[in-house]
DNA sequence: TTTGACCCTGTAGTTTACTACAGAGACCAG
DNA sequence: CTGGTCTCTGTAGTAAACTACAGGGTCAAA
């Protein structure tokens, strides 16, 4: 326990968490990372704490959470009384979103791959079956459904 | 054949695409829609080579295709002669592209539902395993390494 | 002739997550 | 005291794919 409370720079900080120094600004900006002390000249001193926060952002980011849910996992974690029911749903939300969005490449894919095994790369464009399935003339997947996306 | 070379207004075409109006001149800019005849007053005058490009866009979007991508189908489409090799390529990228997205959402879901799996959702955030994960105090699912993305 | 619907242009805003830069001030070694 | 390296701020740029808006011109019907 010799420096419980080291003092950090801001680059100082982006070494440590492994982040981009503007990085830093941005979240504190977007209310990720909390304003932190500032010396005599205006200086940013970050701690520890500032460090492991910046891993959570990382961790959960890696978790496929948005920094939007990520701002409220943070703000859920400075609760250390409340329930962590809201922290459980906004990870089983997370797992339905990432099972969706499997569940469309997967149909992509597949589509893709029906219409491009059509196609031996041994001809002109202008009998391509790949293009020709994008103009809609021969419907080799059944998929392309139009006003997909949104 | 009455009308081969039926002539649409902008709103017309997008209509008939069903694209949003200002989309037709963000494509034309994009250099993925030709820039079209005008008439005494200057406004664009369509037809239904052009739709069918529209369509064609729409499509090779819902297969995954980025509109860069798209700009590249579309300048083959142009060249009917020429090899549809490229064209098969592009796809087969594509595929894999596609292939290597659900892998890692896979692998996202799955440490997610790991670490979700191990919260009952009726402690309190102090104690909740999931935030414990994104702290690194507990290495619940083995994954979250760092520096996952680029 | 007036009104409303359309069209034109350039430009700016949206989302997500940064990244970079300019111009100014601070700090430390020599 | 002079460099060079830090830090500060605000702002702008990146990628992707649009979407919107302001300020004007055009056209057709009543």
């Amino acid at each position: 326990m010799q420096n419980p409370l080291q003092i950090l720079t801001r680059s100082g900080l982006a070494r440590e968490a492994g982040v981009n120094l503007e990085t830093i600004r941005f979240y504190e900006n977007k209310g990720l990372l909390p304003a932190p002390e500032r010396n005599a000249s205006g200086y940013r001193q970050y701690d520890e704490a500032d460090a492991q926060r910046l891993v959570f952002i990382r961790r959960a980011q890696n978790l496929g959470f948005t920094l939007r849910e990520i701002k409220e996992l943070l703000s859920l974690r400075a609760l250390p009384k409340k329930s962590n029911l809201a922290v459980k749903q906004l990870a089983e939300q997370k797992i339905e979103a990432i099972t969706a969005k499997i569940r469309d490449l997967k149909q992509m894919k597949q589509a893709l791959e029906a219409i491009s095994s059509a196609c031996d790369g041994h001809g002109t464009t202008s009998e391509c079956p790949i293009l020709q399935a994008m103009e809609g003339r021969r419907s080799t997947a059944n998929g392309c459904k139009a006003g997909g996306t949104k």
